[in-house]
DNA sequence: CTTGACCCTGTAGTTGCTACAGGGTCCATA
DNA sequence: TATGGACCCTGTAGCAACTACAGGGTCAAG
């Protein structure tokens, strides 16, 4: 398989496939005669889990780790299970985050009223801090 | 005011406020004889403006325009309106995404029933996608 | 034999900062 | 008067995770 066949075949862009490789997340594939890189299943299934977890959003870090154990089938799967806990609690914590922040966001948009900019609510909230009703 | 004073003031890094100023967020404040930058209140609050926006999520180009509405008071006030709104959605639409992100993990972390990695339901679901209940 | 799709390497750009390196200034204390 | 430490200056490089070229090579179809 050449590079274009494994991009379409995973939905990765060529050049994220050459960035995983030279970050050294996927291994070099061999070579054709004509210097293309010639990629196999176990490329693949490499890929595939690299992008999930990314679309999971795992750091490349965090895949390295996941991948690494995966490459050694004895080791104790509860670094796995570590790994994404701990992931799981900070996209807990982001989205409690981000619920705060539409909040204000809503407080905010709902109080323009139209007109000039020099009377503008949502400006004017903006360059005041005393407005919010949480801390950020 | 120098710039460790404002930095105190806004909470703002020292760094940071000479990057707002290399980008042209921020103007460039009179010098005094050593050449140290010297704010005044017009600077302090401008500062605050781009950070409590940036803590909102705004990007420097929406802090860019809101600033140039707000520098305008002739303006009209719906643009504001708009980016608001428009940055409202965005952030609806990403507690949306780590919401299904959240619900994939949490499926994933609780499979974990120990054991080696060969075994781990954790790494065998980050490599196959036809586990996920939703599109990603 | 040329056109167009594909591939290669290497480098620079993106966003929003942050972290130096290598220097200058200012003020209090010994 | 010397010196130490806190503060300030410019300019550049680094971070994450890509993305986008520039400038070239390869290959099959018409």
């Amino acid at each position: 398989m050449k590079i274009g066949e494994l991009s379409r075949a995973t939905g990765t862009n060529i050049e994220t496939i050459r960035y995983y490789e030279r970050i050294g997340l996927l291994p070099e594939p061999d070579r054709t005669a004509a210097n293309y890189r010639s990629y196999g299943d176990p490329h693949r299934a490499r890929l595939t889990f690299v992008r999930h977890s990314r679309d999971l959003g795992f750091t490349i870090e965090e895949i390295r780790s996941l991948l690494d154990l995966s490459d050694d089938p004895e080791r104790d799967c509860s670094e796995a299970d570590r790994i994404a806990s701990r992931h799981l609690a900070q996209v807990e914590e982001k989205i409690a985050q981000l619920t705060l922040l539409r909040d204000e966001l809503t407080r905010i948009v709902g109080r323009c009223r139209g007109g000039v900019a020099a009377d503008c609510r949502v400006i004017e909230a903006l360059g005041d801090h005393r407005h919010c009703e949480s801390a950020h």
